[in-house]
DNA sequence: ACCATATTTCAGTAATTACTGAAATATCAA
DNA sequence: TTGATATTTCAGTAATTACTGAAATATGGT
């Protein structure tokens, strides 16, 4: 298994970028491969692509399967694993997103809500737990959005998109219409 | 300067955090430490509040403002620096989002240009490249919609958030009018 | 059940990243 | 300009994280 130039430049690039996010850079690079190749690949073929080692490809792609990032699968006839990336840009987002919540975000909510919960004995504490109000309801409201978002169609998403900062416009003429109706909605 | 208990938990889940995404765990920390703080804090301040040294502190304040998360300020008759973190979380949040995409983002999409402009030479490049133009116009569609909405006010901004994937049945609405109103939009 | 082969685990080591203390530099006030 | 104090730099070291090769384990076909 031999790689391209091309997705040489991709793969290293993403190995890179890895390293940024906390994410380690050989599995930020097996997931470029994945991500370019254009058929599964198993691990020799990802080992021998990267010039890492068979165990390296091991650790990396359990990594990824915990993320929920690759997709595995079988060859008629071959009883090695194959691996690749979903096909869609926006699954791969969305998972990823959906990952990091669960991982980061959830257990933050947690300990905020924890420590809003005590009271506050000492003299800074009413002013802390105050910024930590404000840090724990734009958390909730960002992630509770997040997850509607999720729920839509791509379709309706890519139209919400491309609206931009118009959709100011529109939710004027909603709250219009509202006013109209006599709905309390504000 | 010391640290109460309630602030200390808020402190150390920021550094375990920091580290999981790519920030060291003492730059979390000071930021942490600033955010719930109800003053502003010079560096020894901070150097002792987190028991690590002073040129830790320079360094990872120095980090912070190549971030731009937070503000210098100076207090009348004392030449020491002081630092805040910015009042409204949704600053963070945006400031953090720009930095962002100004440091990975950007060449990423330099990159994937790049590649997408070469001829593909070897066999599997035409796949590649089909894939990298997929993540092309993700990145593009995602980021330009996040610069409009940092443009538009908080308020507007809540209102959208809150609406969640309701937005769907306004997009409906809006797609009814222009049809009546003989607009080309769709 | 056995063998061939695929995969995982893990201890040791390599590489990277973080942190410190000391020295250098900068800044302000007298 | 000098001195007191604040800040930064940086070389050395500590701590952490990543990687490898070898051994252990698992798997599927005969």
């Amino acid at each position: 298994m031999t790689i391209t130039p091309l997705a040489s430049r991709f793969v290293a690039h993403f190995g890179e970028m890895g390293s940024r996010w906390g994410i380690n850079r050989t599995v930020g690079q097996i997931y470029a491969l994945l991500f370019v190749s254009n058929k599964p690949l198993n691990a020799e073929e990802i080992a021998e692509a990267l010039s890492i080692s068979r165990s390296n490809v091991s650790m990396g792609l359990k990594e990824l399967q915990a993320w929920r990032l690759v997709k595995l699968q079988h060859q008629p006839g071959d009883r090695r694993e194959y691996f690749s990336a979903p096909d869609d840009v926006w699954t791969i987002f969305s998972t990823l997103a959906e990952e990091r919540r669960k991982r980061e975000v959830d257990p933050t909510l947690t300990m905020l809500r924890d420590a809003l919960m005590e009271r506050p004995s000492e003299p800074g504490d009413k002013f802390a737990q105050q910024r930590m109000k404000e840090m724990y309801e734009f958390i909730e409201l960002f992630t509770s959005w997040f997850s509607d978002v999720q729920k839509m169609e791509p379709k309706t998403l890519m139209q919400l998109m491309k609206l931009g900062s118009r959709v100011k416009k529109l939710l004027e003429v909603k709250d219009k219409i509202a006013v109209i109706a006599g709905s309390k909605s504000k």
